[in-house]
DNA sequence: CGTGTAATAT
DNA sequence: AATATTACAC
């Protein structure tokens, strides 16, 4: 007597998400998302405002880095094209750029107002969901706990503290400390993309940065920054760009269990 | 409806 | 292993 437990297989319906041709009308999408956050604070990571582009003409058209090119149909121009909305994006990379924005965000607004919404506001990283966020949460909830346990247990045997990103310089245990960074605007909202099938890059060893390195050479412009500018003030804050790339977990063993990732890319000043 | 937490899934 | 997803309580 055994029933054949059928185990879901994941369809292949992924390889694309909406997100880039559905949504990114910044005065588009509904205006409660950003009326949490006060301007000042705001301001102070650089976050779009509203609808005010008042950007020295410096993005007219904004959407057309958001277009896809048709000419990635690497699947032979068949096939898959309409699956719904249901499609699924890829998990996200916490690289230890976006991780400190999360951790500035939750300092700024201190420990006890730091909810997932206004967290993921103050981040500012379109593509960057709610979900995305209580989920990075709640881990980090869980390392900080471990530090403050760790602080006040006579653990004497060489047991390192745990890292929470490979490394977590930041404390964030203190409530809001009011840091105005002259920060200077910001400009639309830009997502680079770029779908590549890398695998992983050599030279890696174990550690969290074995998959989450620098992009591929093609992925980094459009980062704000002014073109060779010794006054060039702080690179505009939200969102520089972002990349999937396919990667794998266990190598060894396990079949090579590989999935997508998105990688998004905070303009960070680190 | 948004959040916190634990359990579970991929 | 790192994230996502779910279930449930509040």
């Amino acid at each position: 007597m055994r029933e054949d437990v059928e185990v879901d297989e994941e369809p292949k319906c992924f390889a694309r998400w909406d997100w880039e041709e559905q949504l990114p009308s910044p005065h588009e999408l509904t205006p409660l998302s950003q009326a949490l956050i006060t301007p000042d604070l705001a301001l102070a990571f650089g976050i779009p405002s509203s609808s005010s582009a008042p950007t020295t003409g410096a993005d007219p058209a904004p959407d057309d880095v958001l277009r896809r090119p048709h000419s990635d149909d690497l699947n032979g121009g068949r096939g898959e094209e309409e699956p719904a909305r249901t499609l699924k994006r890829p998990r996200l990379v916490w690289t230890p750029q976006l991780h400190k924005r999360f951790v500035d965000a939750v300092a700024h607004l201190g420990i006890k107002n730091a909810v997932p919404k206004t967290i993921m506001q103050l981040m500012g990283v379109d593509g960057l969901t709610r979900e995305n966020v209580a989920s990075h949460l709640q881990k980090y909830r869980i390392y900080l706990n471990r530090m403050q346990v760790q602080g006040l247990n006579p653990s004497p045997p060489s047991s390192a503290p745990q890292p929470f990103l490979g490394r977590m310089p930041v404390a964030a245990l203190q409530h809001h400390q009011h840091n105005t960074a002259p920060l200077q605007q910001q400009q639309q909202q830009h997502q680079y993309y770029h779908q590549t099938h890398l695998g992983h890059f050599p030279g890696s060893g174990p550690g969290f940065l074995t998959r989450n390195m620098q992009p591929p050479p093609a992925t980094h412009r459009t980062m704000g920054l002014v073109p060779g500018m010794g006054s060039a003030p702080v690179p505009p804050r939200s969102t520089a760009g972002a990349y999937v790339n396919t990667s794998e977990w266990s190598g060894r063993g396990d079949g090579g269990a590989r999935r997508k990732e998105l990688t998004l890319f905070p303009t960070g000043d680190d």
